[in-house]
Formats: C-alpha cells, sequence, structure tokens
DNA sequence: CAATTTGTGAAACTTTTCTACATACTGCTG
DNA sequence: CAGCAGTATGTAGAAAAGTTTCACAAATTG
C-alpha cells in the first residue's frame, strides 16, 4: 500500500513522462480537485485523456483512479489538519482574524489546557480527595464568580450520585454552613487565582471547625492552596482575549470530572443506579423527535444544510 | 458539505432507525471496513441490504454512497493524526483503570469534543448570532440541568461586556421574560438533547413575541434545533461514565467562548474597557500572597498551618 | 527510422443509484 | 386481542454512472 500518495507522486516524478507530470502537478497543487472529479473531468482539467489519468494511476502506484481518489481524501485531509494545526499552535488572537481563525485558536487552547491539566494532576491529591469525599459526612463547595459555575457543576455531580453537598451564592450562608463542618466533613474551595477572600476565608473557618479542607487553583503558591490540606491545580494560561475566565474555567471543569469519574469508578452499580433514577426523573420534561412523515425519499436531495 | 462524517453521524443517531443505527455503529466502530467495501459488501457486514445503506447515507447527509466514502476515507485519516497527537487511544473508561488512565481518556475525550466542535461548527450562523446579540435590545437565556451552568457563563460573560442579559433558573420568571421579547431581542436556549419541554416552550414563547432564537444543541434534527432560528452544535459524544453530562457540559462552555472572543473582536477598545472595570471591582476581595521570609524552601513542603 | 508516448473510441465491467413492490414490524384503537 | 395504519426493511431488476481495459493510430523524440 502506498503510504502517503503526496509523497509516492513527488518520489516518482522523475520517472513520469510529460503528460503524467502534467497531471502529478496539477494533483499536488491542487488535490480539492481531484476529490469532486472523476476521471474525465480530471483528464478535462489536465487537459489530456482518461487513458493518462489510468496510467498515471499506475505509474504512482495504484491499481486504478477509485483508490487513488480515496487515497488522496485521506493525504489531503490529513495534510489540510497538520497545516491548520500548525497555523493555530500558540499564537495570539488578533482583532483581524477570521471567524474560522477565532474558533480554531480557541478551541486549540482550551484542548490544550485540559491536556496540560490531565498531565500535570497530583494523581495522589486525586484519589485522596476522591477518599475523603467518598466518606465525607457533608460536602461544602465555594466558588466565585465564574468559579461558581465549577462550584455549582461540581455540587450538582456529587448530589446525583448520592452524596450530600451544598454550594452557596451567599457569602453569609456560606460561612455558616463551612463553621458547622465536623472532622469527617469535606470543605472544597474553588478560586483560579487563588487569592480570593472569600474563598480562603471558607477553608479557614472550615478547617477550624475540623473539616478536611481541598483547593481548586490555577497556582500551587497561592495563598488558597498553601493553606489547603489537599491541592488540586488546573494548567491553564489565559490570552489577552480573556473575559476574565475561559480557559480557566474549562480547566476546572475537567479536573471536577477526574474527580467524579473516579469516585463513580469506586461504586460503579450503586453510582449507575442513581444515575439512572435521575435519568428517569426528568423524564417527562422531554419531548419526542417529531417523526418526518416517512424515511427520506431517495428522490429528493436530502434534506436541510 | 457535512464537515465532519463521524460529528454528523453521532448527531443524527437519533432520528435514525434500528437498521439505520446498527450501520452506523459499525461505521463508527470500524470505519476501514468502510473504506475497503463496496455498497453490497458493507451490507453484507452489517446484515442488511444495499437499499438500507443508501438510505442510511442520505440520513447522515449525503447525496450517496460514493461521497459518503470519501468522507469517511478523509475523516478516518485526520482521526487517526488527531489520536496520534494526542498519543492516546481513545477506548471506554473501564472500572479497574489506574487513576492515570482515567485522567487521560477523560481529558483526551473531552479535548477531541472541544476539537470537534469547532470544526463542526457552522461559522455563519455564528457570527449571525453575534451580530444579533451585539445589536439586541435584550438577551433571555435559558438552560435546564447542566445546560444551565452553560446558560450562567453565557449570562455572566455577556454581562460584562455591557449587553443586557438574563438567565433564569425558576421557569415561571424565564417565561415572563421571555413572553416580553420583541422583535429585536434575542433568546438563547440550551439543550445538550434537544427535547428538554422547557428549553423548547422558552424559545416558542419569545418566537411569538417576535424575538430572534437560537439554540444551542448536540443534535441539529432536534426538536429545538428546528423550531429556531439559528442553531449551533456542539459535537460531544457522551460516554459510559457519563453522569449525565461531562462532555456535552465542556463543549458547550467552549461554543459560548467562541461566541463571545468573537464578539469582543468587533468592539475591542470598547470590551476591554468593560471588562478592565470588572476586574478592578472585585480586586479588594484578592488577597496578597504570603510574602515567605524567605522563597519557599525546597525541603520543607510550604506551610499548612 | 525506431522507440516511446499520447490520444481515441469502444467495449466490458464494476459499482452505484433508482424504482417499485412485497413483507415485516410497530404502536394504537376499538 | 384482532385488526389496522403507517413505517421500516428487504428484494430484485433496470438504468445510469463511472472505471478499467484494449487495440491502434497519431504524435513526439532521439
Amino acid at each position: 500500500m502506498v503510504p502517503d500518495v503526496f509523497v509516492a507522486i513527488r518520489q516518482r516524478m522523475p520517472t513520469l513522462s510529460k503528460t503524467e507530470r502534467r497531471v502529478a502537478e496539477l494533483v499536488l497543487a491542487d488535490p480539492d480537485s481531484v476529490l469532486h472529479s472523476t476521471v474525465n473531468e480530471l483528464a478535462e482539467l489536465c487537459d489530456t485523456s482518461q487513458a493518462s489519468i489510468a496510467r498515471f494511476c499506475r505509474a504512482v502506484g495504484f491499481v486504478g483512479y477509485r483508490e487513488f481518489r480515496m487515497a488522496i481524501a485521506a493525504a489531503n485531509s490529513r495534510e489540510e489538519t497538520a497545516r491548520n494545526h500548525f497555523r493555530v499552535a500558540d499564537s495570539e488572537i488578533s482583532p483581524t482574524d477570521s471567524a474560522l481563525e477565532v474558533v480554531t485558536k480557541v478551541a486549540y487552547q482550551e484542548a490544550r489546557a485540559i491536556e496540560e491539566t490531565a498531565r500535570a494532576l497530583d494523581l495522589t491529591a486525586l484519589d485522596a480527595i476522591v477518599d475523603a469525599v467518598r466518606g465525607a459526612a457533608r460536602i461544602d463547595i465555594y466558588g466565585a464568580g465564574s468559579s461558581g459555575l465549577t462550584a455549582q457543576d461540581l455540587q450538582q455531580k456529587l448530589h446525583r450520585v448520592g452524596l450530600t453537598s451544598f454550594c452557596f451564592g451567599d457569602m453569609h450562608i456560606a460561612l455558616t454552613s463551612f463553621a458547622l463542618s465536623r472532622p469527617g466533613c469535606v470543605a472544597i474551595a474553588i478560586s483560579h487565582s487563588g487569592v480570593t477572600l472569600e474563598a480562603i476565608q471558607t477553608l479557614e473557618i472550615a478547617h477550624q471547625a475540623g473539616a478536611t479542607t481541598v483547593a481548586i487553583t490555577n497556582f500551587p503558591e497561592s495563598p488558597l492552596a498553601v493553606m489547603a490540606d489537599l491541592v488540586l491545580t488546573t494548567s491553564a494560561r489565559e490570552t489577552r482575549y480573556r473575559s476574565g475566565a475561559m480557559v480557566s474555567r474549562i480547566a476546572q471543569m475537567a479536573l471536577v470530572d477526574f474527580l467524579v469519574v473516579r469516585l463513580l469508578q469506586g461504586n460503579y452499580d450503586e453510582a449507575n443506579e442513581a444515575l439512572r433514577r435521575t435519568y428517569d426523573a426528568v423524564q417527562s420534561h422531554r419531548l419526542p423527535y417529531p417523526r418526518a412523515a416517512t424515511r427520506p425519499s431517495l428522490k429528493s436531495p436530502p434534506a436541510r444544510d
């Protein structure tokens, strides 16, 4: 089999005849044209005949045009992603970027943040937290601003698997709850910067009350991190176009997922049962799909975009 | 054109019939088999008929098998490079996986979801939404369950750049607000499945009131999507270990970021100024780093009062 | 001029696409 | 639970599209 059409073509260039070379050049210059062409159309594009196209395909190592075209499709998309990837890697978003560039760059940065967070994760701390949470009498969670969303998310997920957990928006109520912690309780504070006053206070109070304290932050040496019993750090670098919290929040949520999945792993059946029940609970709030009158007719073009 | 076959297949899964779904599953599980099969061979592999394969191809958005197969070739090689890049096999999480495996797999799935969402995104719709939002008199946002977090997130971010936007937890209050929409208002509903009753209701009411309706969902043919003026779809594949919403929520948030960054691009100075002001506003709630007497010694771990 | 390359046209062949219809299955109603 | 309506699936054959193959003439090259 030919590993990469483009490579194959370039390598065989010297052995190709004049017409074949013309074909090769067009293919290399504009692979897309191959994707949309039949043998005849491609022949016309190259100002030559079907026979020559066929001969060309054999000359570069394929059985025939069909196979050649599939290989082009594969190699082309591979090339495209690579190019895309290269163009985007680590470059800042500029005010003049196109929609495509913006989307690609943001996606790249966020995907990267998740990966880096995973790679840099303290697995020992992760499992220690999972253990603490699994046996906890109560779990209090606090986060301000966009970390508040992460806090809610974590709370929801813990709650769904049957753990008693709370998340507070109002600081006064939060402090009350954290203050009522006892040994065996877990207090979790989330702050990207690790300097949020409220987050630190909640953990301090919970610590005094004897709870296990957990910090989730991007900065392992931040005030929040240094005073917590257990720390998980995200690895997010915000860029100029941050609206305060894009990448960091994504990384935090990924971190929550690591925690929760690890937790689920422990008591598979029980957790699964809980999940099933919560799923059923909202069933009546789901609408059925509008069943299309019949299966799509073969005559008319496929419906929609 | 279909940007990514695999995404297209997964998104249309709910609208597929039983046999078609069997085909879909085989294709997703073993795309290579498609590369080497004619319609007849694939039909045999799926224990079905040529006609059903043809119907399947149309159902997922292609003209016919030929086109479908080319798309598979392209997407498959793309996937291969990506897998290579991430250096991870995307296998299911098993109850016996180590912490490292769990974390790596979850991270991979989520990073992938973001990238696929980006690649399959309808950029025209994106910019249309940005335009609508930028000029909107008011923006109402609704999401239930974990999509509620996305809704809050979007609301926060729009609010921070100075746009009048609301997000509701209480359905009654939400309906009131959506009902008060006028032309020039924008209503956004978020639902992973696209079948959430409440989400559909809010858009219906807003539509009647003359607002521009926007759906954010994973399924472009879901009831929510088909009734909205503008649709953005995520590309998340939930796995067995979902707690209802891990990957989908991450993809939704990424989508929010695409929107917001694109929005910021438009009025750079103005938005930046707004962001700076919001940043300053919470300054007094930030603690300085504890200035350690010396740099933290490498010997002893950071103090844990 | 001999050797090679290229284009032409036609035929055989493969594969896909389309159509129509019979059968099986599903959910629902009386 | 029988029977009905509507949908889904499979079958089969014809038509269309596209491909491979071939033989040979024309053009090109050294």
